[in-house]
Parts: structure tokens; C-alpha cells; sequence
DNA sequence: TCGCAGTCAGCAAACGTTTGCACCACTAAC
DNA sequence: GTTAGTGGTGCAAACGTTTGCTGACTGCGA
């Protein structure tokens, strides 16, 4: 690999003269510059970043934890992420954390010792205050936090509004004329999980129907978790709608349905939460809470990058309202 | 940030030796270990991986170019990648390409100023020689091709057996006994559509059937390139079986058969690619040629991995072979 | 003739590590 | 009482950049 001090040897400047040119940073002579800019094409030299990065202390790279990529949620996402960060240069790296506490904090690890400009942590197992120390001890790196919560880490905030979301699938379905209408959730220790089921809860009640506790369930994200949930819930019958957790589970519901003979919409509806491209994909169309994901990405990390030269503003917090994108999985309920 | 030389005060010793103990690079004595592991963890030092890299010029990095995360392939692809890197303490700087040539390029630049010890294309649009120019020019990066051919750049190279997996699939279908049978494909200037067509034209001659030439649509390998293509195809009927592209695809293809009331597996049988396990998810469960894409992203880390240590040794192509996965979207052809 | 501003360029000190080389103190062997 | 080995340690030179400081030269006004 050639350096900088080889281009400046092949040009006949020194190196600083090369670093100058490369950089813009001051004003130098035609002659040198189209020297220089022979040298490098020549050559092929390409500067390292490496350097220049322990020089400068500055890296342009982000870190983005995520539970799995495989989710088409995170992947979305981490998209959105990405295409904001490639405009301004910063590179990404990806972390699956699987909600494995002792794999995120290596990861964590990892990043700062990478010495990484920024951190977006959309996963968060395990002891979280045990994080925040870290964070706060060892770098203070800008962070931003994307649909969780961690009590302690004074970190800027993205989320979506998931009692909004839970209210407005709950009201479209009591709109419809549904009564029995069951919520699945993430998994209860999630403050989204909570803040859905209660939500749901709030606009039943305000419409005047009384909540039954069986009808709501919490498991994980996944496609199976949805599946399960459907089967066993189906199976005592009863429901007319289900509220699923996300657009995943969702799918998961409705191979439930398709399995047990019950056709959606006309003897079941069924609503997501994220508003997926595939939903619109899958049969029948999925109505869903839709939020702009790849947006979301977007902001998350223009959040970070503001950070960036501002390391002393108010904690932000940034809340995505969902909307409903109507498909074919919601119908009024059979008439009994 | 503290650095070596701060813990080297603390703990009274010189900075080389806790360079060794942070190593174990040399035997230290116990007193020694004992007071440097006590500084380092009250001044929560981490050593700067920018600095190691640097004096060491191996940054643990893969580059991994993608077309798009989003697509479910793709994200178990590189979630197979990043879990056998995890292993061995790798990172991953993920990019999504969107198949355009400029964006590539660009990030290739990046990856290589970024020093990455190894590059996982599973992307190469625009001017695939251009590619390979420049890696074999600035870095001789090693470099781990998968599911494309990029004439011109000897890297090691992963693929899916498309002629065997169209050859099965079509196969399969012609056991149940279709005769017309549709081919959808990726872009025809990806060699891995051209040989999955030659498989299917290979199948269905060798079984004494001539394909019809309208039969054989291409397009890009969203689900949205699917429903087009199965909205035309079925429009001018005969067809009673399709062979998508890729499962994201075939889902697509679901979706405008159920618009067009064609009851998929009594009227259509659909088979999809790469055997994602959404596909379990959706209705009818998606037959599917499939491939173990988290296993294969495993291998390609492995083959970079071992390019790193042996980086004179043979090209090698690792060609993986498929199977049919069979779950409800393929039957018998309706009767005429 | 001198001083001064303006333009262009080079020197060398960082940045935080790894690692070859050298040194010291001690013990065992001759 | 030298010599040779051995266990423990430190010095200082890289690695490839950025950037503050300094200097050479030119042209201009006094």
C-alpha cells in the first residue's frame, strides 16, 4: 500500500503539501495540485482512514445494534439508517444482539473500543443499567435509543406512539363493529408492549366494552409467537378481530386462520402494527398500523449526526405517529 | 479517553507491559498483572482498536456490499456472515447498494480507505470490471463473491446451484403432472437468471415438453416484479404452474392469483426460491426450492476468514445444492 | 532601500498502539 | 569468580495521517 509520503516522493512536494490537496485545506499552487493529482492517479494511492482517524479521533462510523436483521422491521430500519449516514460518510456497523444480553455487551465493547462516532441501540437485553454505565464510564458516546427504553441512560429518543397505535387499530375495529377484540404482544418486560396493551385496554373501555384478560397475550415478536397465539386463541373461538403485535406476528395469525378453516375478513379480522411492504403482499392484504420505518431511520440517524456538534443540547425525544393502512384483513364482524 | 500510558502510571509499570498484559504477549510477573488489571478496570480503560489497527494494519473489519437488507435474502444472508464473524470477533460494515453501479463504487472506495481485511460482494452492478480493477489495484482485498460471477476478479466465489434448483423445481412440478409451466426470473444480465432458465428449459425438454418463449418472463426480484409478471401471465390464462424467481417473488405471485380468484394450489401451482421462513408463514405455505442461506453466509465468512491466513492458495467455488421444500402451494393441475 | 502583506510550501510533533532490542538481577554451572 | 542462562522489564521506533509553526519569495508603498 502506498503513502501519502509516496505520492509526495512521485510528485516532488512534501507530504504535507499532499495532505493539503487531498483535503482542501489550504490553498495550493495549479502546478503542485495537478502534480499531486497525477501522483495519486498513478499510483492508485488511496489515504487510510485509519490513520486519520487517530489523528483526528473522529471515525465516521455509527454503530447499530439490532435485535436480528432477519426481522423485516430492523431491516427496514437499519436501512433507513444507512441511507441517511451514506449521504454524510459515515459507515454502519451491524450488531444482532438476539436480545442476548451477553452478546450485546461485547458488542458495546467492541464499539468503543473502535473508538465508533455514534451508537443506535434498537436492542436492549439484559441489565440495561448495566449498559448505561458502561456508555456513561468509558465514552460518553452520542447514543440514540429507537423503540425501547432504558431507565438510566439519559440518551435522545425515538419511538413510535404505540398507545396512539393500539388505540387507533382498537378503535378501527370497534368502528367496524367488533366487540371481541384480542391484543398479542411483545413480550411484557417491553415498556412498548405495555404501553400497547394498554392502549388497547383505554379504547375499549372508553367505547364501553369490558376487556377480558384472556384475550390478551404476550409472547415475542416472531411469526411463530403469532401463530401459537392464534391457535390456542382461536380454538376457544369467541373473537371476532385480533390485534397483532406486529405485521410478523400478524402473518403468523393468519396462517393460524387459514389452517383452522377461518376465513379472513369475513369470520375474522386481523390487524398489524408496522405496516411491512410484504403485508401488502400476503393474502388476504394486511390492514396495519403503519409507521414510516425507513423515516424512522432517517431521523434516527440525523439525531446522532446533530449530536455530533452539539454534545450538550436537551435530551430529545421524537415520537412517531402511526396511521392505519387499510388492506383486505379487517371486514365487520359475522353475524351471528 | 484514557490511554495506555495513563494505566501504565496508575499501575507503576511501563507501557509496554501493559501492552503485555492486555495481550499476553509475555510472561509478566503476578504483582505486575495484578496492578495493571486493577488500573484498567478503575479508570474503565479501553485500548483503541484505531490505534492497533494502525501499528498492525489489520482492522477486523469485512466490508459486506448488498443489493438491499430489506430484501428477507439478503438479511439472512448477512445475518449468517455477522454470526460466524461474531465468533471470531469480526465486524461487519454493512452496505446496501440498490444494484447501482455508482453507489457501489463508492463504497467500495470507502471500504478500502477503511482498510477492511476482506469483502463480501454479493452486489456488482454497473461496470463489473471496473470492480475488479480497482480491488486488484489498490488492496488486493481478500474478496468472497456470492450469487453473482464478476468476470475478470479471481475471488473466491459462493453460488446457489440454479440450474439443479430450476431443474428440481421444475421437476416437481411436472411429477404432479403440469405441463405448462411458467418460468419468472431475475434480470437477464445476472448469470444466475440465465442458468436458472436453462435449467427449467433443460427440465422441461428433457421430459418432452416445449416450453413456450412467452412463458419465460424477467424482471427484478421484488414482490412487486412478481404480482406484475403473474398479473399478465394469468390474464391470457393456460399456465398452470409457476416457477418464481425467489420466494419474495412467488409471494407476490400469491397475491395476484387470490385478486384474481385463482385458488393456488387447485387452479395454480406456485414454487418459489431460497426457502425464506416467512414463506411457512403466508397462505397457501410457499413450496419452495430451498437453499440454507444462513449456512451459506457462514461459509463465505469462512472462506474470507481462511483467505486471511492463506492468501496464495487456489480459487475456490463452493456451489451449494438445493432441495424442494414442500409445504401447500403445489398440487395436481386441475382437470380441463 | 526597507518593511510589510500575501502566497506558497516544508518541518516536525502529535495521535495510541505493537514490538525488536537491550538491560538488569538473579541463579546455576564450570 | 567468571560465564551462561532466565525471568522480568523498559526504551524507542515505527504505523500514516493532520496541523501549528515557520520560512522563502514576490510585489508594493513609503
Amino acid at each position: 500500500m502506498s503513502t501519502i509520503k509516496d505520492v509526495a516522493a512521485r510528485a516532488g512536494v512534501s507530504f504535507t503539501t499532499v495532505s493539503h490537496v487531498l483535503n482542501g485545506t489550504r490553498r495550493v499552487s495549479e502546478e503542485a495540485r495537478a502534480r499531486v493529482e497525477q501522483a495519486v492517479a498513478e499510483m492508485g494511492y488511496s489515504p487510510s482512514a485509519v490513520a486519520r482517524a487517530l489523528k483526528t479521533s473522529e471515525t465516521f462510523i455509527f454503530g447499530v445494534l439490532v435485535p436480528d436483521i432477519t426481522n423485516p422491521f430492523f431491516a427496514e430500519l437499519t436501512r433507513g439508517i444507512e441511507d441517511r449516514c451514506w449521504q454524510t460518510d459515515y459507515s454502519v456497523f451491524l450488531c444482532n444482539c438476539d436480545d442476548d444480553g451477553g452478546r450485546q455487551d461485547r458488542y458495546l465493547q467492541t464499539l468503543i473500543e473502535r473508538r465508533v462516532d455514534g451508537l443506535v441501540l434498537a436492542a436492549a437485553a439484559g441489565e440495561a443499567a448495566e449498559v448505561a454505565k458502561r456508555l456513561a464510564r468509558s465514552n460518553n458516546v452520542p447514543t440514540v435509543v429507537v423503540e425501547r427504553r432504558i431507565p438510566g441512560l439519559d440518551a435522545d429518543l425515538v419511538r413510535i406512539d404505540h398507545d396512539a397505535g393500539a388505540r387507533l387499530a382498537a378503535g378501527h375495529l370497534l368502528e367496524k363493529g367488533h366487540r371481541a377484540i384480542a391484543c398479542l404482544s411483545g413480550p411484557s418486560d417491553f415498556d412498548i408492549s405495555r404501553e400497547r396493551t394498554a392502549g388497547w385496554l383505554a379504547a375499549l373501555r372508553e367505547a364501553g366494552v369490558e376487556p377480558r384478560p384472556e384475550w390478551m397475550l404476550t409472547g415475542d415478536f416472531s411469526a411463530s409467537a403469532g401463530y401459537e397465539m392464534a391457535r390456542s386463541l382461536l380454538a376457544r373461538g369467541e373473537v371476532t378481530a385480533i390485534l397483532a403485535g406486529n405485521d410478523v406476528m400478524a402473518i403468523g395469525v393468519l396462517r393460524a386462520a387459514a389452517e383452522l378453516g377461518i376465513s379472513v375478513p369475513e369470520q375474522l379480522s386481523v390487524i398489524g402494527f408496522d405496516g411491512i411492504d410484504l403485508g401488502g403482499y400476503v393474502h388476504p392484504g394486511l390492514t396495519s398500523v403503519g409507521c414510516p420505518i425507513h423515516e424512522m431511520g432517517g431521523t434516527t440517524a440525523s439525531l446522532l449526526l446533530e449530536r455530533l456538534t452539539n454534545r450538550e443540547g436537551s435530551r430529545r425525544e421524537v415520537i412517531i405517529k402511526p396511521r392505519i393502512i387499510e388492506r383486505q384483513s379487517v371486514a365487520a364482524p359475522p353475524r351471528t
